[in-house]
DNA sequence: GAGATTCTGTGAGCCAATTCACATTGTGAT
DNA sequence: ATCACAATGTGAATTGGCTCACAGAATCTC
């Protein structure tokens, strides 16, 4: 049923769980071949069933894509979407992955990223609720060149390719809005760029944090509160650097009291302290 | 006329080269200045007068964003459009610009770049004729992020932004081949930052001359020769390494047989050798 | 709430790539 | 053809960040 080549990326990923699970290696490469891009139609959750189409429209309106966008508009593509419930770490789709799907998500995080052979990974962006993403491969009907991977439980739309590419020639707002969005993206990875060129890693790190603390801040008495928790490992991923560098440096940050770190929560004390290290 | 605060960017601009030519900064800085955006409508040089829109018509033709395109809609173009002739090394934006127009490239290579305070560059793309640049920041309706330059003496399309967004709004196919034209750049941007992440130099350049040889190269008896002639330096901006470094390596693979360097001609002997570079 | 596992902190040693400093070669104007 | 400048080649010294290795802390899971 799945495309067979996988085994090249499926092996990577195993490789790189194997020295911890040790032995689960099929049982885990089974699972991560349960993409959903790869799953049988019946093998979709009850929320299907139990959600009423009013429930999706209201998250509809929460689409960015949809923003200034009529409600007849986002009726229609109530019409054409289906609504499905991810586990945590599930993924969605893998590199290689035939693109048959646009996503939309409503609730929890999704991880867009890709790995090297080596096992080493890079993130591309963590999606929020009210983003769309998988789009890009649809539209050149090229396969996934990236992972998607739930990072929470989460919920999502799923729009068949067909009727994605039908939706947007009969919706030319809705294709201009999209335009602005994949800008967007391609201006926000151009920085990305620039970052790995121009920055060493404390000042790489020291943006992420500035970044973070903006989408996903809370202010409290003694400074911003993240409420993102990632680990060291997900942050190395997002800046390109390893682990350990991670630490070292959030250690140093700690002392130089720039942050704050309880646990797996980061509070900023010092914004411009920060930012001074931007360069 | 100019918006006023290049200052920080021109200053970078002219510090960068002042070890060289030193006591010219201030023209230099006057004819930076000068770029596109902000040029005043009647310094437009004598293009416009002696080319037929027939010849212009001809080179729309040629721009991907028109490709599958009706005729009637490339004449509709073509009416808002106005013919400009830039020379060699001149700037058509700068970082900062208000972003007025939209640019379709007809002739020679335009360089999308941006710098660091320090002086460092890197290059986004070298684009060739046929390409469509400068719409993103055009759609957000935000100032230029990156700079644009010509690198030869180049003839292209300006679009006034208005123009541009009227253009698309009664034209949903263009707009559709718009979003993929952008999508496939954000892949392609995507792919630079896993190169900058997961390989070393070598491989980078190794994947560099690879490329190049696709979009660039013509093959003779020898192996496969790079039309581009590209400096240490220009490589250096695109891969992300030093100068230095771009001619070390390029050195060594002189003396291992893969390449051939005949001034700034590089032809390429061992495809299959550098392809082994990329791990 | 105990046990398993996954994350974090830290130090030692290493190496790719940078910086700096020149000598040399190439190139474009005139 | 000449001259000025730009681009290249190379070597020494330095260093940021990586890898490896392991101890301790935090977090899941049942």
């Amino acid at each position: 049923m799945c495309k067979l080549d996988y085994s090249s990326f499926l092996k990577r990923q195993c490789d790189k769980r194997t020295f911890a699970v040790d032995g689960y290696e099929e049982m885990y490469c089974l699972m991560l071949q349960k993409s959903l891009d790869c799953r049988s139609q019946q093998a979709v959750d009850h929320m299907e069933q139990s959600s009423s189409s009013t429930n999706k429209l209201w998250y509809l309106k929460h689409i960015r894509l949809f923003d200034g966008i009529s409600p007849s508009d986002m009726q229609e593509m109530e019409k054409i979407t289906r609504m499905e419930e991810v586990k945590k770490r599930q993924p969605l789709y893998l590199p290689g992955d035939p693109s048959s799907s646009v996503y939309l998500l409503k609730k929890g995080r999704v991880k867009i990223a890709n790995s090297a052979p080596s096992g080493k990974e890079v993130t591309f962006e963590i999606l929020e609720p009210g983003e769309v993403f998988g789009e890009l491969e649809v539209l050149e009907d090229t396969p996934r060149s990236t992972s998607a991977e739930a990072l929470d439980d989460t919920l999502i739309c799923v729009i068949p390719r067909k009727d994605f590419d039908q939706y947007l020639a009969m919706h030319p707002n809705v294709t201009v809005k999209l335009t602005k969005l994949i800008g967007l993206r391609l201006r926000k990875i151009q920085s990305r760029v620039e970052d790995l060129v121009f920055r060493d890693v404390p000042a790489r790190l020291a943006h992420l944090l500035l970044e973070l603390s903006k989408t996903d801040g809370v202010t409290d008495k003694q400074g911003i509160r993240l409420k993102a928790k990632l680990t060291h490992q997900e942050m190395a991923n997002l800046i390109g650097c390893s682990r350990e560098t991670v630490s070292t440096i959030m250690g140093q940050f700690r002392d130089d009291g720039l942050i704050q770190m309880d646990g797996r929560t980061i509070t900023i004390l010092n914004e411009k302290g920060l930012s001074r290290l931007l360069g």
